[in-house]
DNA sequence: GACATTAATCGGCATAATCGATCAATCCAT
DNA sequence: ATGGATTGATCGATTATGCCGATTAATGTC
C-alpha cells in the first residue's frame, strides 16, 4: 500500500487542529467546507487513522490525532523549508560559484566582473582560484571550480569550451634595446637576443616554445616563475622578453617597451571552460552569462 | 504561491535521481513512462527548477536537483517514519494505557485482565494506579489515567462512566460471634457492635456511613487504613467490620467469617470511568473493551 | 420544543492524471 | 555516412479526482 499524501493535506490537518472547526479552517484554506471536509476524510482514510472526534459541536484531535499532528508540524515546516532553500536559489539570493582563472586574468580583468556579479546577486559566494591552466582544468575537473578562464595546451574534448580572448604576445624590451624603435617586431628582428621566459609551467612558456620553436628562436638564457622578475632582468639589461597582452599592465615602467610583433605573430587563445557532463548551477550559469557580456 | 506537492512527486524525484532513467524509474514507481515524464515536468514547474538535465542518452541531476534531492530523501523519510509509527499505533504494535483502579480491584480482579491484554497486545505500555477513588478521578481528569474503576461518591458529571460492578457489602466476623451462626445478618442483628471501619478517606468508608447512618448504627470503635489491620482486630476479639466483597479475599482465616446481608444489604456500585471530552486512545478502547468483556 | 450552528452528504461539473501510441533526438554498429 | 535501437517528450482520448453549491442530519442552546 503506497503513500500518497500531499502537501496541502498536512496544512490542512494542521489548520483544523488549530481551528477547531471545519467551516474556519475552510476558510483558511482557501476551500468550501465541503471540499475541507472531503480532505480530512481523504487524509484520515489513507492513514487508516480517525484523526479527530467530531460532531457539530465539537471538533478534538483524538490521541492517534495528537500524535500525528506533532510529526506534521515537523513535515510541514521541513518541507516549507526545503522549498523556500531551493526557491531562494533559483532566484540566486543563495548558491554558490567558484571559477578558476590564469592570474593574468584573475588580476587584471575579472575583478570587474566578479564586482558586478557581486552587485547582482548579493547572496551567492564566490571562489577565485588564480592558478596556471593546468591546474585550472584540473580544479574545473575535480568539480572544486565551476568555469575556468585559461589558455590550455592539453586537449580540451573532455570539457565544453568556449572561446574567451586571443591573447596576442608582445615584445617586452628596455627603451634603449636595438629593436626599440621599430613599430612592430619580427623574429629575424629579435635573432640572438637574450630570452627571459616563465617557468615551463605555465602555459606561456608552452605556447611560446610551439610558436617560437617553429620559427627556429630557441636561445632562452633565463627562466623565472614571476612577471615582476622578468621585468627585473630586463630592466638590468639582461634580456627581452615575449609574453600576452594580457600580463602588459605589470611592464608600465618608463625603460619599459611592449612592441606588436609583426603578423601572423604569436597568440594564445583562452578559452572559457565547463564540465560538459555535468549541467553548471544556475549560480555559475548566470557567472558565465556575465562572463559573455563582458568578453574582452 | 502555496506549495502543493505529494510524496508520491517526491518519490518519483529520488526513483528517477536513483535509476537515471525514464523507463526504469517509471516501471518502480507502477506508472507509464509517459505518466512519469509529466510528473517530474509538474515537478520541476512546481519548484520552478529545472531538477534534471536530460536527453534520450543521459539524465543527471542539475545541481538544483542535488539541493533537492538532499532535502527530499530526509523528507520522504521522515514521511515514511510518520506513517509507519502511527500505522504501528493504529495496529496497537506500539502504544500506552493507564489505568486507575481501586486497591481491591487492581489486587483482586485485574492482574488477569492485564495479563490477558498483553498477551494480545505485547506492545503496548500499561500504567496501573492503584489508589483510592478520588484518587482515581483526579488521575483520569489530569489525563495521568485513560480508565478508572472506582466507586466514588462525587459526582460523574464531568466524566463519562459506565458501571461496572455493585459491589456488596458483607460481615466479616470471627467464627465465635453471636451473629456466627447466622445465614444473613440484619442491621439490628449488629445493634451494640464494635465496628472496625476504613479511614474516611476511601470510599468504602464513605458508602458505609451513607447506609448505615441511614440505619441509625453509628458506633464505630476504630478507624484503620490498612484491611490486614482490620483483620487482625478482629481476629483479636475488637470488633467485626462491613466490608464490600471484592476484599474479601483478605480474609480468608479459619476463625473468620464473611456473612452476607440481609435484603436490600449495603452496596457500592463501582463504575468504569473515563474522560468524555477527549477521546480514548486505541490502546485505552482495546482496554476498556476488555474490562467490558471480563466483567464481573 | 424551536432555533441556530455545524459537519456530512449528494449531484454535477471542471480539471488533472493516466495511458497507449507516436514522434524526435541521440548513440552505436556497421 | 547510414540504419537501427534506445529513450524522453508529446499528443489525444479516457478516466479519476477534486471542488463547489445545495441540502441534510446531528447537536447544543435558549
Amino acid at each position: 500500500m503506497p503513500i500518497n499524501v500531499s502537501f496541502k493535506l498536512l496544512k490542512a490537518f494542521l489548520t483544523l487542529s488549530e481551528q477547531k472547526n471545519f467551516t474556519r479552517a475552510a476558510e483558511h484554506c482557501h476551500v468550501s467546507q465541503s471540499t475541507f471536509s472531503g480532505m480530512i476524510q481523504r487524509l484520515e482514510d489513507e492513514l487508516g487513522a480517525r484523526l479527530f472526534d467530531r460532531n457539530t459541536r465539537n471538533v478534538v484531535l483524538t490521541p492517534e490525532g495528537e500524535l500525528f499532528a506533532e510529526a506534521a508540524r515537523h513535515l510541514v515546516n521541513d518541507i516549507q523549508w526545503t522549498f523556500s532553500d531551493l526557491s531562494d536559489y533559483v532566484a540566486k539570493k543563495k548558491g554558490h560559484v567558484a571559477i578558476a582563472a590564469l592570474p593574468s586574468i584573475a588580476g587584471e580583468w575579472l575583478p570587474a566582473v566578479i564586482a558586478e556579479y557581486r552587485r547582482l546577486y548579493p547572496g551567492i559566494a564566490i571562489e577565485i582560484h588564480d592558478v596556471l591552466s593546468d591546474n585550472c582544468l584540473d580544479l574545473v575537473r575535480q568539480g572544486q571550480a565551476d568555469i575556468a578562464l585559461a589558455a590550455p595546451n592539453s586537449s580540451l574534448d573532455e570539457y565544453a569550451t568556449e572561446h574567451f580572448h586571443t591573447d596576442r604576445f608582445f615584445l617586452i624590451c628596455r627603451r634603449d634595446h636595438p629593436v626599440a624603435s621599430l613599430p612592430v617586431v619580427t623574429m629575424d628582428d629579435l635573432r640572438g637576443c637574450d630570452f627571459i621566459r616563465l617557468s615551463r609551467s605555465t602555459s606561456v612558456h608552452q605556447h611560446l616554445v610551439n610558436a617560437v620553436g617553429a620559427t627556429g628562436v630557441t636561445s632562452s638564457s633565463f627562466e623565472v616563475k614571476y612577471l615582476s622578475t622578468v621585468a627585473g632582468l630586463i630592466l638590468h639589461g639582461l634580456g627581452v622578453s615575449l609574453l600576452p597582452e594580457l600580463t602588459l599592465s605589470q611592464f608600465r615602467h618608463p625603460d619599459l617597451l611592449a612592441i606588436p610583433l609583426a603578423t601572423p605573430g604569436i597568440s594564445r587563445p583562452i578559452h572559457i571552460i565547463w564540465r560538459k557532463d555535468k549541467p553548471l548551477s544556475l549560480a555559475a550559469q548566470a557567472m558565465l552569462e556575465l562572463v559573455r557580456q563582458r568578453k574582452l
